[in-house]
This record gives structure tokens, C-alpha cells and sequence, in this order.
DNA sequence: TCTTAAATAATAATGATTATCTTTTATTTG
DNA sequence: CAAATAAAAGATAATCATTATTATTTAAGA
């Protein structure tokens, strides 16, 4: 591992507030739960996590704090149609997910291969690509064994 | 090419036959559309073009005949979180696509290479995977002349 | 401590998509 | 071909995650 939670914690934090965001107790919470989750939570998750310290968190807060941490590049976003967002502040940089249709579980993968595929849409598309977004969708391991 | 726009039609209009659904004017006019469009339409795009044939056709029509052809495996639906949902009925399995953050345009991808990605990922997570989501942002040919 | 710009919390607005409901129509049958 | 009917079209309302707005509170520097 590059990046345990506890610096990653501190780069958001030194992040925000060298670009002069202050450093509030309901941002810091948020802060701790996207860098230290590897589960990929989502607004609801944060927001349930957050308020059994903050009652009185409004969604909103959620919200924008995550907004500002994206802008920062300190959290991937994973957006889809149906499902609500989920937030990746562990890993912030895109890297491809295996995404369990059963129980949401997203898993991250990390291959080398990624480099080499990407060069080949390069060549065959003329596209200058800067950026990704790929999904494996299936079911993980735990929910393999509850469908026997 | 295994599938020109008039195959196409043919297989989509066999497919609805062939679970009890009508051939409605307005359909057809969709699904003529779907079949012999590359570059990705939106609702709003099929909208405007089958309106300038059916001028009292409602966007809830286009929107319930997406999902009839969707649901029917003969239409690609690519959703994303800002920009409204484009589809292929040209291509209608899951592909790698590159689009263009520029001016929106989606261009297919496929290489082999995403087998091999596949059963890699597939090894590393554990998951049985059976669908994939493969988007590569950057800039077009032609957006990168008019950046020059 | 005082000042002030930024953050929070509550609430309203947004916008694409889906649901509902009435009218129209494609297809089947006699 | 005419009648019957289930499905589709069209109009409009509802949904729901996210964003915008605004009044109140607060972090952080002077
Ligand atoms: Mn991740
Ligand atoms: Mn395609
Ligand atoms: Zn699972
Ligand atoms: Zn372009």
C-alpha cells in the first residue's frame, strides 16, 4: 500500500487548506470516513456514518464537502444510472472497479495491463485519452457461493 | 461489417414480432433510427428526428420504446452522470468507447486485448463477470486540429 | 476578542427519467 | 370488412438524486 489511511487523511488536509478551505469538525469527519473507506460509500452511507457524531448534518453539507474534495482530485467519483453515487477517497485516481450486481460490493483492481489496452484504443480511435472509467459487472465471491 | 443498418432493422422488428409487440409507426420511425445510427443518439436527438415525420410524437413515447428495444437486448444503453443517456442499436453488445469531453462524440472500440483484461480481472477479484462499462475520455481527431 | 469570509443547515429548485391515465390504433377474429 | 381488444401513443404528473439558495453559525486570522 502507497497511501494508508492516515496519510491520506493528511493530504486531503493539507490539500484544503493550502487552498484556503477551513478545516471544520463535520468536514474532518468526512474527510476520515473518504479516506480511510475502502468499500467506495456513498452520500447516504457518509451521511448516516457522520451523523451518529453531527445529529444535525444536513445531506447537503455531504454533498458539498465531497464536491470540494473532488475538485481537489482527493476522491474519485463513480456515478451510475440507476444506483446513487460512490465516492473513492483510498484510491483517488481513476483505476478500474469489479462492481457486484447482487450486493453493490465494488472492488478495485489495479493491472498493468490497463497501460497496454489504452494505447491500443489510442491507435485505433486517434483519440488523445486522458482519462477512464471502467466497470466489471458480476457477482464477488461471497455471492457466488450464497447462489449454490 | 456483420450487421448493415438494414440487417439491423430486420432483427429488431423480428424480435418485437416475435414477443407480441405492435409495429407502430412512431416504433419503426425509432427503431430505423437506432439501427443506422454510429454515433450514439440521445433520447432528445431520436426525439427531434422522429418529430420531423410524427410532429405530435411525446418524448415519453421515445423514452418507452427505448426501453421496450433495451429490454429486448437490441439497443446499447450508455448512461452517464451529467449528460443524458446515448444509446447504440448498431452495435447493441457491451463495447469500449472513446468519447470526446469536447463535443460529445462516442466512437466504438473493439480489440481483443479486453478479453484478455477480462479473465485478468476476473482472476484478481474473483467475481463472475458478465457485463462491462468501458469509457476512455479524451479528445477526438478533430477537436485536437481545432485545438492547434 | 473582533471581524469576516466561509461553512453549515434547512429548504427549494432542477432535470432526466419513470409512472399514470386517457385516447387512439394495430392486429386478430368472425 | 367491421368489431373487439390489448397495446401503444400522448399528455401530464411524480420521482429522486443532486444542486442551488439563503439565513444562520463558526473557523481562523488580525
Ligand atoms: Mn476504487
Ligand atoms: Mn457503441
Ligand atoms: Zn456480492
Ligand atoms: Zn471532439
Amino acid at each position: 500500500m502507497k497511501n494508508d489511511g492516515k496519510n491520506r487523511l493528511e493530504t486531503m488536509i493539507g490539500k484544503l487548506k493550502g487552498n484556503g478551505y477551513k478545516i471544520t469538525p463535520q468536514r474532518l469527519a468526512i474527510l476520515k470516513i473518504l479516506s480511510t473507506s475502502i468499500g467506495h460509500p456513498s452520500v447516504e452511507k457518509i451521511y448516516e456514518q457522520v451523523k451518529k457524531n453531527f445529529p444535525t448534518i444536513s445531506r447537503a453539507t455531504v454533498y458539498k464537502n465531497i464536491l470540494v474534495i473532488k475538485d481537489l482530485g482527493e476522491v474519485l467519483e463513480l456515478a451510475f444510472s440507476n444506483d446513487s453515487n460512490r465516492y473513492d477517497g483510498h484510491l483517488p485516481h481513476p483505476h478500474p472497479h469489479a462492481i457486484c450486481t447482487e450486493c453493490k460490493k465494488i472492488v478495485d483492481s489495479e493491472l498493468e495491463i490497463l497501460k497496454d489496452f489504452t494505447q491500443k484504443v489510442r491507435e485505433e480511435t486517434g483519440f488523445r485519452i486522458y482519462d477512464h472509467r471502467i466497470d466489471f459487472f458480476g457477482l464477488c465471491p461471497d455471492c457466488q457461493k450464497n447462489k449454490e
